[in-house]
DNA sequence: ACACTGGAAACTCTACAAGGTTTTAAAGTT
DNA sequence: AACTTTAAAACCTTGTAGAGTTTCCAGTGT
């Protein structure tokens, strides 16, 4: 069963999950699909199982950097570097079609991304107050709803044109463009020190 | 017809042939099907096309690295690192789409890949022997052959597992490979120089 | 000899996309 | 204003691929 997820996974990443039938999915593992059915009831739940353990993943990841940072730029920094190796991860033609034929396991992504991410963002903003180096004025609510509307464009790309830049460019851009945005004057000397990219 | 050809290109490589419809594509460029279908007769001419093309994007990028370069290892370097470039360019699930939907088409990239890079690499042998940084005594028909019977492991990645080595990873250590195999005391030395990755 | 397990392969059924066709609507043209 | 052209948008048909199921069979244990 684990076996099961992680070879899953991968194939579903390279090939897309479209191209994995189920067919090629249990004869890749070995087993038939027979056997391959009376592990999981149907190839959604596999996928939805592979998106929980996904997320799962990415919120350890998350909280570890939370406790293991100086300061909010450099958690922000690092919260950065991880998202954008997971963006990495997520080719656009498995977005494409998760967003096309799993729309819930989708919506489950996005939920992850509006509230967890959002509550992330929220926590990443009191601290940088608290340690003086973002605006005191800022309104951390709001603030933090601007920032997570933005943030569906960069995993969205609104469409599918972004004029030659990569995902990873967009991100990049997004985020100091955040930054300079919430940062007090200390904090902007913190933000050239985390990137220089 | 030009921005057809650039534009879908794009679109198949971010999200993947099937993911394409033709829908979907006469949408993007704001025409209506039916114009689509008047441009080309169907699905399939136009990635025959697009593959043309790509190739011979290919063949003239060579032609240049081959004139431009001053000694075989270099040329040798050069080609690796377009090679790579490309092969960066084509996502797995793309390739695997073209094996299976579009086979005749893939079959254009295998017989150019067997036959154009084949004479390429002959010349690159050639070249090395003549400047003597390859051994003189290779047989240049049988190394480049057993070349040819290699890269398209490389490139196919024989079934699809390759024990989580990327495409790319795999690529440089075949090249390095195979330029130790053939190069003299003299050539040794210029490896070193040019492929320190 | 008989049950149990899981593999291979055949089978069903549905959904989706390719490739056309028809309808609508807007532009030029006389 | 009536007429023609053109293309977009909606609609239709057909083939096919793949999810999920079932059948049959071989190996293993009792």
């Amino acid at each position: 069963m684990n076996k099961l997820l992680e070879r899953s996974r991968e194939l579903f990443l390279r090939y897309g999950i479209r191209n994995i039938t189920m067919d090629k999915l249990s004869a890749d593992l070995g087993i038939s699909k027979k056997t391959l059915y009376q592990t999981i009831p149907n190839k959604s739940f596999l996928i939805e199982q592979i998106i929980k353990a996904f997320i799962k993943e990415q919120q350890e990841e998350i909280q570890l950097i939370s406790s293991n940072t100086e300061n909010a730029v450099e958690e922000m920094y690092q919260m950065t570097t991880m998202a954008i190796k997971h963006i990495r991860m997520l080719p656009p033609n498995l977005t494409y079609e998760l967003q096309k034929y799993y729309p819930e396991c989708w919506s489950h992504v996005e939920k992850h991304h509006k509230g967890f991410l959002l509550e992330v963002i929220k926590q990443n903003l009191k601290r940088g107050q608290e340690e003086q180096i973002y605006r005191e004025e800022l309104n951390i609510d709001l603030v933090s709803i601007l920032y997570a509307s933005k943030i569906d464009v960069v995993v969205k790309e609104s469409g599918y044109q972004a004029m030659g830049y990569s995902q990873e460019d967009i991100f990049k851009e997004f985020i100091l463009y955040h930054l300079h945005g919430i940062a007090s004057e200390k904090g902007r000397t913190l933000i050239h020190n985390y990137f220089n990219f």
